[in-house]
DNA sequence: CTGAAAGCGCTTACAG
DNA sequence: CTGAAAGCGCTTACAG
């Protein structure tokens, strides 16, 4: 059988109420009685049921946290660091994704109102932002990751889009390439038009192509601009599955990587150094984007104020042979 | 504030008793006033505190899921099959890693008696199994993911370790192969001798070099065979990622795959199609093991007896072409 | 068909 | 420094 506070108060021989305070640590209990009790707790194997507390305390020491999917390249670094942040301040994480719709999304805000978790960190899944929204005004704590350029009215941890894409435009430029093709990701997503933005800064942006961030997309891209017979000497994708795509479409055509046409992809997934040849990107702080969420997602649970405007983590070039 | 079933109680002119009836689709309510009271909660928004239930229930309704790390390449597969049936279920999905050692293993025990979870699916961090099975023999049900060959007292989901062994072996000696380079996962892991002996009941091993799993490892062992001076016209890696340090190697001294050398990993991850040239590999069913092993939990947590001889799942033989 | 009451295992004023 | 009692929001015999 579970061994309960009152098992310990009649083992030790005192009231529940002190079986609380020398479990929470608080003061005033004295010396030998909190020694005698937690003799007792070591000996019968207590520790309080996390249900009854979360119950008598009106907050579960649990943080939610609400993905599109778990099977994207860069998921699990981001996943890794929300983790180990949330296990080391001791509380629980409660995962949740949007898999089948609206259906998924209907059962996640049930979880919301049971108050089965205290806050929420939240990569957001296609069109919930709405609804996020409310969540939040109705009083749970979230913290945003990667808000693709939508500013929500929450906390939020952003990666520098448009300085990632002006840095790949200038080491194209520096490389000698003048005439780009830029690969987009799905043109509604803020950070496609930072990206765009940040890039067209530094580089002309004639020939545009629109992806979706599929390799297949930006396999298809690639081989219609080549059979329009457009010129361009290099390829920017706004993510290296896209990239990926882009240099299939361009051996495909025999087109020589990087000699005739270079590229450099967004992201830096395992592929990115695997793939033939390894490809130049800008990498995104995946692992300490999590890190940082969840940390703020911490400290506001903690009662302190976290600023509203984004928290901004630098990306950075990662210069391999497909464009060097 | 929060709306209790007081509040709905109170509202439809009924006891807490009978809403709880209501909520909990139980007969013997009368129509009208369950159809009142179902009315009362749509409109106050109602939602049952998971906490209280939980308390009330004995059971929290959630599932917990271990692992020794996010970041592994077919961990996200295996997490999708998890949650995908957990949620279906209307279950929660706790998650906790063992990254820190020790530490993380005292604080998950924390939470295992605090009685978090109903149920535990874990694929087993190292040296685990005989904290695993205390746990296992104090009553909490638990399902392991990929045994590694320890075959556990409790019930798991596990591969086709030695029959994936074979046909790679099979695949490669169809081929005209019949000197293979046999490079190993730790050789403490069950599943490392399954594929061992299954690739052995077809081809002789005669060259063995044992790795670890790691790319760097596959390099090390391919570079040291080929500095020996000896002979082989074929690897068969235990996992992709010592394929690709095979792959690797390989090319830097200048052999040709799969003219000279064949090349077959184990596992599918997603690198496996992207690497040049794509790599023919023995499938492992990832996400459907992580679904099994859910859903033979739940069955569990249902009441349904669950074998403990471990369910398994087939391998299957992916040609591409570094061993076609 | 319905409700009063006890109980799940804690915490927290309050009183001493 | 310590404890009796109320309360967190539910469920579940039990009685009617």
């Amino acid at each position: 059988m579970r061994v309960t506070i009152a098992d310990v108060a009649r083992a030790a021989g005192v009231s529940k109420t002190t079986v609380s305070r020398v479990v929470n640590g608080k003061a005033d209990v004295d010396r030998s009685t909190a020694y005698r009790v937690r003799e007792v707790i070591a000996g019968l194997g207590y520790v309080p049921s996390s249900g009854a507390v979360g119950l008598a305390r009106g907050s579960s020491r649990t943080v939610g946290m609400l993905v599109p999917s778990l099977t994207w390249p860069w998921m699990g670094e981001l996943l890794q660091g929300v983790v180990d942040t949330v296990e080391a301040a001791d509380y629980g994480l409660l995962l949740f994704t949007c898999n089948r719709g609206a259906e998924s999304v209907r059962r996640f805000t049930g979880q919301v109102s049971a108050r089965a978790f205290d806050g929420l960190v939240v990569v957001e899944p296609e069109n919930t932002l709405g609804h996020l929204t409310a969540l939040h005004r109705a009083g749970l704590p979230i913290v945003l990751i990667d808000d693709r350029g939508h500013h929500p009215a929450f906390p939020s941890v952003v990666t520098t889009n448009y300085e990632g894409g002006a840095s790949a435009a200038r080491h194209l430029r520096d490389s000698g390439r003048t005439r780009p093709l830029v690969v987009t990701g799905p043109q509604d997503f803020g950070c496609v038009r930072d990206r765009m933005r940040g890039f067209g800064s530094v580089l002309p942006t004639g020939l545009v192509a629109h992806g979706d961030f599929t390799e297949r997309g930006g396999r298809l891209a690639v081989e219609q601009l080549l059979a329009s017979g457009a010129e361009f000497d290099s390829v920017f994708a706004h993510n290296d599955i896209s990239a990926v795509g882009a240099l299939r479409a361009l051996h495909a055509a025999g087109r020589r990587v990087p000699d005739d046409i270079a590229v450099v992809g967004f992201d830096d997934i395992p592929v990115a150094r695997h793939i033939e040849p390894p490809l130049t990107t800008v990498r995104q702080p995946t692992r300490q984007m999590g890190e940082t969420a969840a940390r703020m997602l911490l400290s506001h649970l903690g009662g302190t104020a976290v600023p509203d405007e984004p928290v901004v983590l630098p990306t950075e070039l990662i210069v391999r042979r497909s464009a060097p």
